[in-house]
DNA sequence: CTTGACAAGTGGCCTGACCACCTGATTACA
DNA sequence: TGTAATCAGGTGGTCAGGCCACTTGTCAAG
């Protein structure tokens, strides 16, 4: 029997590990921020009292992350610390587990319906005019899937932009590039572009007046949409359409 | 002048993540699955044809983003690959994302209110009970502080749970870990946990009918009410609303 | 002033070695 | 015979030291 742990597991285990953490900790203390570079692996040995190997080990861990990147022969560099290139590493979760995409499209249909809404109230006249000028580019390039596509994103994230809220958009971001690929394979049927285009003049329209419901009933309605045709993409590929095996 | 580089890094750099990379694969194919112990390290080397320090490197960065789990003296394993610990880097991300509670709360918000929504229309008969005897557990444990704001905790998270998207639960997870400090100010209010209580209990009852609409406001009302309060007790105990350090 | 070579710094990778821990088999004891 | 203590091998944890490859800045040659 083990001496009574109150406290569930705070030993993080291996050294290397506590590295990472160490210099992850440097990063969100802002002792360390994008493009710095880190000490050499032998100084920050030193520095931690551990060998280079453990220390290459936490370099590692952190390059799997993207949050740091190695330049052999050049140092270590901390990286843009895009929400979109932290997200990554969970690509595992959907090549291993398929559904995901179902359940992530999920979390962005709440997080947009939800940051229509909020947009609406708080969206600035400038933010404003930008969406409506997205919108008059998208309407010009109706007939370019790969352009019309990089403006679609490009507007969806504008409109979780105006909500003025950070980390609602840097989640935003993460999430939606982790879609990125569905959302290029719905981009390529004309018809839908059409649909897409008319509902995001539907909702800048809302947003324009500053209507909240109408903003997010909108938003809801297109994301549902493309929900469907998603379903029918991962329908066609696999076809167990979402067995979820009890945890 | 790089010479005409057509493909964007494909190269994977470094031997250790290629053998991280051909680790999940095996998991991916099949070959290896939950529980399953991964052959030792010096194995290993000599398989994938590199050296051990290598091959605690891929093994290190897969402990990461627990996906396998070294035990000392006792072999590695992969884990329960539970999409929620997988989908864990995005904790990071809202570390390093300077923000304010109320950006955080807002984020919290937005989730929870949905994920009352989807959860009316999916929760299970054993989840319900389950929530429902949280719910008499809490009234037990109305008079103390520590102990309510535990069942408090895990009430919230189960609502979350019931929705059955364990990547949204994930998300809300890690916001909920950031606001963890703030929830236990509020608890500490005698009046705010009975009338908290009385919210938990509506919102369940609505969940119990699957009233998707009633229970949305029902969560929308109960959290409007702790934001007002916080708003109050951050007036007071801190000019510069701050993160929370990492432990 | 430009260009080329060189040398120091730094990451990439390896060999080899201990130590700490777990497990199963063996042995000693009851 | 059965149980408990012991022990040896396997395995992860960590370190030391070394060599190679690449980058960069310096300095000398043109």
């Amino acid at each position: 029997m083990s001496p009574a742990r109150v406290f569930p597991v705070l030993q993080k285990s291996s050294v290397s590990l506590q590295a990472a953490e160490a210099i992850k900790s440097l990063i969100v203390a802002g002792e360390l921020g994008s493009g710095d570079a880190l000490p050499p692996e032998r100084d920050l040995a030193v520095m931690l009292g551990i060998s280079r190997p453990s220390v290459r080990e936490a370099i590692r861990v952190l390059t799997a992350m993207n949050v740091v990147e190695p330049r052999h022969g050049g140092g270590t560099y901390v990286t843009s610390l895009d929400p979109r290139l932290l997200a990554r590493p969970i690509n595992f979760l959907l090549q291993i587990e398929p559904s995901s995409f179902l359940d992530l499209f999920e979390v962005r249909q709440v997080l947009e319906v939800a940051a229509a809404r909020l947009a609406a109230a708080r969206i600035s006249e400038e933010m404003l005019s930008s969406l409506e000028e997205l919108v008059g580019a998208a309407a010009a390039a109706l007939r370019q899937p790969a352009r019309y596509s990089e403006l679609d994103f490009e507007l969806h994230a504008k409109v979780v932009e105006a909500t003025g809220n950070p980390i609602y958009l840097s989640l935003y971001e993460s999430v939606s590039d982790l879609l990125l690929e569905t959302r290029r394979r719905t981009a390529r049927v004309p018809a839908m572009r059409n649909q897409d285009h008319d509902d995001h003049v539907a909702i800048v329209a809302a947003l324009r007046v500053h209507d909240g419901d109408v903003a997010a009933q909108a938003m809801h309605e297109h994301l549902e949409r493309m929900r469907r045709v998603l379903d029918g993409v991962f329908g066609e590929d696999e076809r167990a359409p979402r067995q979820k095996e009890h945890s």
